[in-house]
DNA sequence: AAAAGAATTGCAACTCAGTTGCATAAATTT
DNA sequence: AAATTTATGCAACTGAGTTGCAATTCTTTT
């Protein structure tokens, strides 16, 4: 199934943009922030707000969930429908060097007690610190 | 042990604003952003600037820890030293309307297995939605 | 007690993520 | 084709947090 025809099915236009960004969360894999998405090549002739928007309509489209990062910005993560295990109830790591997320998929989030009468509409879990990647960076520059 | 008594012992000069600072988020008893601090009239004398590098100084110190919000801003938190129960290893709730967080102490953050080779720093769970007073105070103006 | 040094505070200006309003452009409906 | 709805671009704005630097205040040294 083309991103396109997952638009149309999902009950939003299948537009330019939407097709873009929805294809580059799909090739990327992992939560995406807004920066990362519009600092791609193909999608510098998209206004920085119609990007933003585009999210909010993929989400409201249930085709993208969110995580927070620590740094402060918003993450945004898709799937292709075929491939199963990331429905956004998982936790998420989050490397404070170089701002890359990925999916802890595998693992649920817990169930959490609330007070009563507290009405929740959504939980997440963000775990924290140096990735491999930038961990193994930083041990090749201290060996020099 | 007053505020300023815990201030020295944590080994921070007990200055004005620290001794403000730290009374308030004792008082408040949940986690306050920058903003709900500043806002407190007896706060108004000192600089936004100031009281963000106080926050981060008693965290520096272990007197303060920090949450994030999912409206982007960041939670102090702090207790006095002989009420035990909140050590910051906790889920958080956050009310989306009013903006208030409160600790659910009581629970614990759940172990989460990372890749290998993953420096964790830390993690953070937060549950948002209707607070009890927020939920009431929707019902009764849909009854009116 | 005065001078030197270090830590703290205030102010101005800035960055970065996200939002809002409005005009234009493109689809859809009639 | 005209009217209406939906989507995009642009400019300007907000709010959280940061940085640099000068002015103050505190501590240490002599």
């Amino acid at each position: 199934m083309t991103a396109e025809e997952i638009l149309t099915k999902a009950g939003v236009r299948p537009t330019h943009v939407r097709d873009a960004v929805l294809k580059r969360l799909y090739e990327a894999g992992c939560p995406l922030s807004h920066g990362e998405i519009a600092a791609h090549p193909g999608m510098k002739r998209y206004d920085r707000v119609t990007i933003y928007r585009t999210l909010y309509t993929l989400e409201g489209a249930g085709l993208v969930h969110t995580v927070q990062g620590i740094d402060g910005a918003w993450r945004f993560c898709a799937h292709p429908p075929d491939r199963t295990g990331c429905p956004g109830n998982h936790p998420h790591f989050l490397c404070l060097k170089c701002g890359k997320m990925q999916c802890l998929t595998g693992q649920r989030l817990p169930w959490v007690e609330v007070p009563e009468r507290v009405r929740v509409k959504g939980k997440q879990l963000v775990i924290y610190g140096i990735c491999t990647a930038c961990g193994t960076a930083e041990e090749r520059n201290k060996n020099k």
